[in-house]
DNA sequence: ACCCAGGGTCATA
DNA sequence: TATGACCATGGG
């Protein structure tokens, strides 16, 4: 595009919003329930996380205390349907123990936005997708998320002059360096991308067909 | 039967 | 810095 990202962004943002509405994440009613929700969904569907979250739930497992007291083949056992479950088990309790060890989730939460992603990334578990997620969806700060989703929407795009193999800080600037640092546009627009790339958006080949961003799409690969 | 999901860690070169 | 193996269930 010709047009400034600074005002490409935003019709993107506007096209996406008036083709699907807000989008409601992050789904859950607490800061737990995101940070254990982001940590149960890595690269694994969302519907099977709700199930171990439901599990937990009625286990009783509902708080970093609780994460931290069970036995971790116990955990790993009621949050089975999110697989990785062995992983994922452990990823929970060096959480908890983390955040039980340091004041609290109260207090992680609390920083301003750059302490808080050095100290989640310190955590094993916690990669920079999953620490924006906490940062956006459970603090409420802004920091754009970066997924393979919108890596695949921002690639099949004209606008993004990026190197091969850019990094994740890479697809993350182009979005963060080039729109207001508002929590809100941030939240409902990683939200919108994500459900565009899952319902419209074909997943290969060179551009999107027929979808509301069709026309955006980068042409010079066929 | 095959593909892949709202990634991250660790070993290796 | 950058690849590749590994983690594992469940739905299409």
């Amino acid at each position: 595009m010709t047009a400034p990202l600074s005002e490409f962004l935003p019709e993107v943002y506007r096209r996406l919003y008036a083709a699907y509405g807000p989008q409601g994440w992050w789904p859950g009613d607490s800061a737990f329930e995101v940070v254990v929700g982001a940590i149960l969904t890595q690269s694994t569907a969302w519907g099977n996380v709700e199930k171990a979250l439901g599990g937990m739930r009625a286990a009783g497992v509902w708080s970093f205390e609780a994460v931290a007291a069970l036995p971790q083949a116990e955990l790993a056992d009621v949050i089975r349907s999110s697989g990785y479950y062995n992983a994922k088990a452990r990823k929970l309790q060096a959480f908890a123990n983390h955040t039980l060890a340091r004041g609290g989730l109260e207090r992680l939460l609390g920083q301003d936005t750059a302490a808080l992603r050095v100290e989640l990334l310190s955590i094993h578990g916690i990669g920079e997708e999953t620490a924006d997620d906490i940062i956006v969806y459970a603090a409420g700060k802004p920091s754009f998320v970066m997924d393979s989703y919108t890596r695949r929407i921002v690639d099949r795009m004209g606008f993004a002059p990026l190197r091969r193999n850019a990094g994740y800080g890479e697809y993350q600037s182009l979005f963060q360096d080039n729109l207001p640092a508002d929590v809100g546009l941030f939240n409902e627009f990683h939200a919108l991308l994500d459900h565009h790339a899952k319902t419209t958006c074909v997943k290969r080949g060179p551009r999107c067909s027929g979808c509301c961003l069709a026309d955006l799409c980068w042409t010079g690969g066929g």
